[in-house]
DNA sequence: AGATTTATGAGACACTGTGTATCACAAAAT
DNA sequence: ATTTTGTGATACACAGTGTCTCATAAATCT
């Protein structure tokens, strides 16, 4: 009997993804989650030990996806390409998204991504620059110019597109180049 | 009777202080709070109506001290010496800021402290350029680059100093530039 | 189809943490 | 010395989590 036991978890996730567009993740009990689901409350513990779990398990999903589309972009030098396929990606779940990245929401999953998104940088960018500096600027700025995009994307009406093109000719003269700065 | 309400409050802050030391905010219950300041339980809710507002109130006092020592630097065009001055103030606490922007643990400070820092790069970076980009990336940079670097040097051993200069060289060649770019 | 697993729904329960109310006590202020 | 006011301790209502039980419905197997 694996079958209702998939449409119940479908069922769940689909329920969270349903309410993330309403409340914050932290607003969210497991009661009216179940029930949003018209599932049992005690039925929710049979498949998620804690909200968390059915969180973590919707970013995995979220995520995996993401991994295979912004890997193939990996090995082309333009930074700009990638951080277009991150757009194109988010666009296809705004709400969710706007939920997951937006306000003090959901930090683990907020954390998350950004782990993601710098290590995605980092991928394309090569090894870092001997410059004496600690951390790689050049990840940072990629990953915090990317989000902060995102974010401020995410905050627009629906009808507003991303300008993705002139903020990829911005990322790859400024970002990701064999050496900071004048390179 | 002002004298013994304020040394209550002081106590609050106190333990506080203390017990972020040791565990992130969400896991420190009022109670255990109240007991660390040798105070009754009921006696904190009649400081602060919940635990938020203690952790606003030391924010509130931080920050005020932050923009007392960022602000004078502000009207200088010197990104790399005003992210000094932010080293230098956290560096007086170190175990208070590792506890509030490392991990995610205090998503609600941490967003202070970024939009504080973003406010502070923002003055000093000027009116943003006309590139066509929604955001201000030289602001994300530079409130980014500072905010990265502080978390890795949180993550150090206490002997550890920061390399300051140098990061300061890096952030005005890179980031605070009339123009983005080959400025 | 009928018997047997197996997931589910409903509800009760213990547990933890928040925020409020009450009362007696101690420390200030007059 | 008396009044005022902050405090400590306790009890309480409330909300949310996670566990448990039992009857029921659905799927699987013969």
């Amino acid at each position: 009997m694996d079958a209702r036991q998939a449409r119940t978890r479908a069922k769940l996730l689909e329920a969270l993804l349903s309410l993330l567009e309403r409340e914050p993740f932290e607003a969210i009990t497991v009661r009216a989650l179940a029930a949003a689901a018209g599932v049992g409350y005690a039925t929710f513990f049979r498949h998620y030990p804690s909200k968390e779990a059915l969180l973590d398990d919707l970013a995995a999903d979220e995520i995996a996806e993401l991994l295979g589309r912004a890997m193939p972009l990996m090995s082309v030098k333009d930074s700009g390409r990638a951080c277009v396929a991150l757009f194109d990606f988010v666009a296809r779940r705004k709400a969710l998204w706007r939920a997951l990245l937006t306000g003090g929401a959901a930090p683990i999953l907020r954390a998350q991504f950004i782990d993601q998104a710098r290590a995605i940088a980092a991928g394309f960018a090569g090894p870092p620059p001997d410059d004496g500096c600690p951390v790689d600027l050049r990840v940072t700025f990629a990953t915090s110019a990317t989000l902060e995009i995102i974010a401020w994307w995410l905050g627009q009406d629906e009808a507003e597109a991303l300008p993705t093109e002139r903020i990829a000719a911005i990322l790859n003269r400024l970002a990701i180049t064999p050496t900071v700065g004048q390179g």
